[in-house]
DNA sequence: AATTAATATTTAACATATTAACTATTAATT
DNA sequence: AATTAATAGTTAATATGTTAAATATTAATT
């Protein structure tokens, strides 16, 4: 529960950019794996950005509709679809970055350096184990708010 | 993204426990705040679970359907709705508290209690921060999950 | 007393989460 | 080659999240 508590005080002031440009958390995880590697598929999109994979059609057709983001098959697999950015998403992305990095660094500076260190590997420390413990987690890899 | 990531390990835990019995994540954080003081209203229990007060209404409907709560309206102030426990209801708390229990402590040790009461510290430090900065924020009280 | 403001809850509209099942395509087996 | 299994993506049904607005009731003002 203080997880959620912790999430519960600082995504408020992510949204508050977010929604000064009319995207969702969700959208701007994306837009975040795509800064990354230009172009992704939906399931990696899935496992990267910790969102599930039936939620990232809808939302990933939301984002095409506003011209952020493009669908493409691949042409040797046909079952592959490949997502990536339009220069309108990839404008967007350059504007948030630096907000988004802002908001980072003003929850990095409240604590001492060596208490985030040891947070943050405390919280690695139970993934590893829960992940372990129950093998039937998929391996989620890590992206930033 | 850690803590994301971190919920993201440890939540299938608890939802085995809850699909067991066909109750949710949010509608066990429901019962345990009952489990401490009987009754509550649907905006103190909007605070105490850290769930939305629109998704209260539907969460304690369901709730009903099943037979877990019951509502009362209060006499005095007709605007005030109380939620309590049904037989039933209470009945399903107190199976599932101590196999709620043993998760989290099968969590904490995985770490050394140093570890986790400093990420604890650090995590209500964040807590503290966010919420002293931007004020618009109601003060929510502690759950555990 | 009538009007306005505040409070507690609910409704509405849309976005996302959860779980299971389905389609299309490709790889593996027999 | 035909069948089966595996993979990538999607659809479907229901539950919940998010935001704004509506309703009902009570408190405060004029």
């Amino acid at each position: 529960m203080m997880l959620h508590r912790t999430l519960d005080s600082i995504i408020p002031k992510y949204r508050v950019v977010f929604s000064e440009h009319n995207i969702s958390e969700q959208q701007w995880r994306i837009l975040r794996v795509l800064w990354e590697q230009n172009r992704s598929t939906s399931s990696e999109l899935a496992k990267k950005t910790l969102l599930p994979a039936p939620s990232m059609v809808g939302v990933i057709d939301r984002m095409i509709a506003k011209g952020l983001l493009k669908r493409q098959r691949d042409a040797k697999d046909r079952r592959v679809v490949y997502v990536s950015l339009t220069d309108q998403g990839e404008a967007l992305l350059q504007t948030l970055i630096p907000k988004v990095d802002q908001i980072y660094h003003q929850i990095i500076k409240s604590c001492d350096q060596k208490s985030w260190s040891t947070m943050i590997n405390t919280l690695q420390t139970i993934i590893d184990t829960s992940n372990k413990s129950s093998d039937q987690k998929p391996t989620k890899n890590e992206v930033y708010i």
